[in-house]
RNA sequence: GCCGGGGUAGCUCAGGGGUAGAGCAACGCACUCGUAAUGCGUAGGGCGCGGGUUCAAAUCCCGCCUCCGGCUCCA
C-alpha cells in the first residue's frame, strides 16, 4: 500500500503507508528534519514518528513557529511534571498545558514549592533533557486508564470527563511515556526530551483546581521554553523591557501618582504632574462628548440603599459594594441606609425620569466623569489598572429601539476616534451574547446582538463572539487595544440594557401619544480614567504625546546670568499655553539636559549668551539626536504650540 | 480571600542575634559652564506595625498592615 502525501506547496509524493512526518521531512531536506518537532496531518497534529496510514495533506511543524513552540512547551510541562513526581514522592499532578510564551503544570504536594525547590526541579529537568528519553505515544481504554492513574485523582477526574472530541474516541484516551513517566495527554510531543533546548522555570503560585476556589488549591509552576538559548534570552529581555514600562514604576519616577499605605489599598493620590495629565484627559473627554451630542450631568457619590434595590445592584453587584451606612437615625427612629456608588447608571436614569420624555428628545445622551468605588478583593488590586476608586467616562444613552442600530454605529465610530486620538492604532472586539440567566425577551436580545454585530462590521473591526458572556441585562461589545509592545488591554465597553428601563419604569411619549419603554446603552470609552492613564503610561513608556505631557518644555539657562532671559522665554511659552519648567538648578547644562530627557520632557530649550543677544534659543525635541541652535523665540513658540495641539 | 515572595535613608539595594551601610537623590560650598551625570562637603533611618523570646532583636517566633507574582474577578 502506498499513501499520497500532499505538501503545503501543492506538490504530491508517494510513500509506503506507515511513513512518518520525520521520514517526509528527511526526504525534503536534512535541515527541515532537524528543525521538525511535529507534523500536521489533515490539520491534526501528529508526533513526528507517528505513522501516517492514509492519503493526507501534510505539513512539517518546525520548532521556530508558534505551533512548534507550543509542542515544545507542552513537552517541557511534561518533563517538569516528571521531575516533580521524582523529587516529591507522594505528590500528584493535574493539568499542564502550553500557554502563550510558556507553560505551566499544577501539582498537589505536601507543602508549597520554595524557590530552592524550583531550582532543584529545573536541575532535574536538565538531567531528563540530557538523558534524551523518547516520548512514546500509547492508547488506553478508559477503564484501563482509570486503573493506570488510580493514584492520581485529578487525572481520573479528567479521564472521566473525556469526550470523543478530546480522546482518541469516546472510549479511548492517549498517553505519553518517557522513561518511567506516564502522563495522560493528547499530544503531540517532541520526539524526545533532548529536543527541549532552552527553558527556564519562572515562578510558582497557588491555583485552584479548575479555577474554582471551592476546589482544592494546587501549586502551579510557570516556565518558558524556546527553540534556542538566544530566543529564550530575547524573551527574558522582553519581559524586562515590559517591566520598565510598568505604570507603577514610571508613575513614581515621573512623579505622577502614588498609593500611600496610609490611604488604603487600591486608592491613589495624584501628584501635580499626574493631576495635570488626568485633567488634560478629562478636559478632552468633556470636549469631545459635548461635540458628540452628549449632555454633561453630575451625580453624588452616595445614595439611598433603596435606589440600588430598584436597580438590582443590591442583588447582583452586592459583593463589589461597600457596606451600608445608616444616616439620620435617632433614639426614636431608624435611620436611612445609604451606600457609596459603584456605578453611575441609576443617577442618569433619575435624570431621565425627572421629567416626562418625548420621542423628540431621544436619543438622550447623558455623560458624566463619575467617580465610583468598588470593593475589589485585596489580591486582585494592581496599581491604577485595578483600583478601588476610579472615575469613569460614563454615559447612558436612552433611545428608541428603532434608533438603536444607528446609535450604535455612531457610537462605535466615536469610540474608535477617541482611542485613535490617544495613539492606539489596533483594535479588537468581543461581542458578548445572551447568557443563561437574562432579562428582557429573546427577540429583543437577538435584534440587539445583530445590531451590535452589524456596527462592528460597519466599523471594520475584527471581533470574536463570546457566547453567553453578556451581562444578564443585555449584550455588550468590549473593545481591546494593542499597545506598543503588542499587549492587549480592554478599555471601552458598550452595553445594551433592557433591564434598567424596566426596573425604573422608564417611558417616553411616541408621536401617536402612546407610551413606550426606551432602550438604554451604557458605555465607557476610556473605561476608567485611572486605568486609562495606567495603560497610556505603559503604551508610551512614559513618553506621552506632547499634548498629554505634564511638562511640555524645559528651559535651561547655560549660566546664572541667563536666568532672566530663560524666565522671560518661559513666560512667553506659558502665555502661549505651553506647560514649561525653567531649570535654575546649580548644575551643568549636560546634567540638566539629562534630567529633562530622563523625565521624558518633549522639548528642551537651552539659552546662552548668543541667544540673549539675538532673541533666540537652542531647541532639542524628544527623539532628535541633535539640537537646533539659534532658533528665534517666536519660531520656538509657534512650533511648540503646533506640536502640543490636542487632536481635537 | 487563597498560595508563594518581599517591606532597611526620598529612590535602587547590601547587611541576617552584639546595637545600621553604599550608590543616586536632597542640602551647602566652589565652579558660571552651549546639549545625556563638575568637584568637595553635610545632613538624613522608630530597619512596615504590634506583641514575644533573649543580657542583647533589623536579624529568631507569633499576629497584623502593605507591596509583588499567581488563582478567581473585572473598568
Amino acid at each position: 500500500m502506498t499513501v499520497l502525501i500532499t505538501l503545503p506547496d501543492g506538490s504530491e509524493r508517494k510513500y509506503d503507508d506507515g511513513v512518518t512526518g520525520f521520514d517526509i521531512a528527511s526526504d525534503i531536506g536534512p535541515r527541515l528534519a532537524k528543525a521538525a518537532v511535529a507534523v500536521t496531518v489533515d490539520s491534526v497534529m501528529y508526533d513526528l514518528h507517528r505513522p501516517i496510514a492514509s492519503d493526507a495533506a501534510v505539513s512539517i511543524v518546525t520548532e521556530n513557529t508558534e505551533a512548534g513552540r507550543h509542542v515544545m512547551r507542552h513537552s517541557a510541562a511534561h518533563i517538569m511534571a516528571q521531575a516533580v513526581l521524582e523529587l516529591f514522592p507522594g505528590s500528584t499532578f493535574a493539568i499542564g498545558p502550553a500557554i502563550e510564551d510558556g507553560f505551566y503544570y499544577d501539582f498537589s504536594v505536601d507543602r508549597p514549592f520554595t524557590p530552592d525547590d524550583i531550582e532543584a526541579i529545573e536541575a532535574k529537568m536538565l538531567e531528563i533533557v540530557a538523558a534524551d528519553q523518547p516520548f512514546e505515544r500509547g492508547e488506553l481504554e478508559i477503564a484501563d486508564a482509570i486503573t493506570q492513574f488510580a493514584d492520581h485523582p485529578f487525572k481520573v477526574e479528567i479521564i472521566r470527563g473525556v469526550d470523543a472530541d478530546e480522546g482518541v474516541d469516546d472510549t479511548t484516551v492517549s498517553t505519553y511515556r518517557n522513561d518511567g513517566f506516564l502522563d495522560l495527554c493528547r499530544g503531540p510531543h517532541l520526539p524526545s526530551t533532548g529536543r527541549l533546548t532552552a527553558f527556564k522555570l519562572l515562578r510558582s503560585a497557588g491555583a485552584y483546581w479548575r479555577g474554582d476556589e471551592n476546589n482544592p488549591q494546587l501549586q502551579r509552576i510557570y516556565g518558558t521554553a524556546w527553540e534556542s538559548q538566544k530566543a529564550l534570552e530575547e524573551y527574558l529581555v522582553r519581559l524586562e523591557e515590559a517591566g520598565k514600562r510598568d505604570h507603577r514604576k514610571l508613575g513614581a519616577e515621573l512623579d505622577l501618582f502614588s498609593f500611600p499605605s496610609e490611604l488604603g489599598s487600591g486608592l491613589a493620590i495624584w501628584h501635580p504632574k499626574g493631576g495635570i495629565l488626568k485633567t488634560v484627559i478629562e478636559d478632552y473627554s468633556r470636549r469631545t462628548h459635548r461635540n458628540g451630542g452628549y449632555d454633561y450631568v453630575v451625580s453624588p457619590h452616595i445614595a439611598k440603599a433603596d435606589l440600588w434595590e430598584t436597580s438590582g445592584h443590591a442583588d447582583f453587584y452586592a459583593e463589589n459594594m461597600y457596606p451600608q451606612m445608616e444616616l439620620d437615625g435617632s433614639d426614636d427612629k431608624d435611620g436611612q441606609a445609604y451606600v457609596v456608588k459603584p456605578m453611575n447608571c441609576p443617577f442618569h436614569i433619575l435624570v431621565y425620569k425627572s421629567s416626562i420624555r418625548s420621542y423628540r428628545e431621544l436619543p438622550m445622551r447623558l455623560f458624566e466623569l463619575g467617580t465610583v468605588y468598588r470593593y475589589e478583593r485585596s489580591g486582585v488590586l494592581h496599581g491604577l489598572l485595578r483600583a478601588r476608586g476610579f472615575t469613569q467616562d460614563d454615559a447612558h444613552i436612552f433611545t428608541t429601539e428603532a434608533m438603536l442600530a444607528d446609535e450604535l454605529n455612531t457610537l462605535l465610530d466615536f469610540v474608535l476616534m477617541v482611542l485613535r486620538d490617544f495613539g492606539f492604532e489596533e483594535f479588537e472586539a468581543d461581542l458578548s451574547t445572551r447568557p443563561e440567566k437574562f432579562v428582557g425577551d429573546v427577540d429583543a436580545w437577538g435584534r440587539a446582538e445583530a445590531y451590535l454585530a452589524a456596527s462592528l462590521d460597519k466599523a471594520g473591526l475584527d471581533f470574536q463572539i463570546a457566547a453567553g458572556e453578556g451581562a444578564f441585562y443585555g449584550p455588550k461589545i468590549d473593545i481591546h487595544v494593542k499597545d506598543a509592545i503588542g499587549r492587549r488591554w480592554q478599555l471601552s465597553t458598550i452595553q445594551v440594557d433592557f433591564g434598567q428601563p424596566e426596573n425604573f419604569k422608564l417611558e417616553y411619549a411616541t408621536a401617536e401619544n402612546t407610551r413606550e419603554r426606551p432602550v438604554m446603552i451604557h458605555r465607557a470609552l476610556l473605561g476608567s480614567v485611572e486605568r486609562f492613564v495606567g495603560v497610556l503610561v505603559e503604551h508610551h513608556a512614559g513618553a506621552f504625546p506632547m499634548w498629554l505631557s505634564p511638562v511640555q518644555a524645559t528651559i535651561i539657562p547655560v549660566a546664572d546670568r541667563h536666568q532672566g532671559y530663560a524666565a522671560s522665554v518661559g513666560e512667553q511659552l506659558n502665555k502661549a499655553g505651553i506647560r514649561v519648567e525653567v531649570d535654575t538648578a546649580d548644575e551643568t547644562v549636560g546634567d540638566k539636559i539629562r534630567k529633562a530627557i530622563t523625565q521624558k520632557h518633549p522639548a528642551v530649550i537651552v539659552v546662552g549668551d548668543n541667544d540673549v543677544a539675538a532673541g533666540t534659543a537652542g531647541l532639542r525635541l524628544r527623539g532628535d539626536e541633535h539640537e537646533e541652535r539659534g532658533v528665534a523665540v517666536d519660531t520656538v513658540i509657534t512650533r511648540l504650540v503646533e506640536l502640543a495641539r490636542p487632536p481635537r
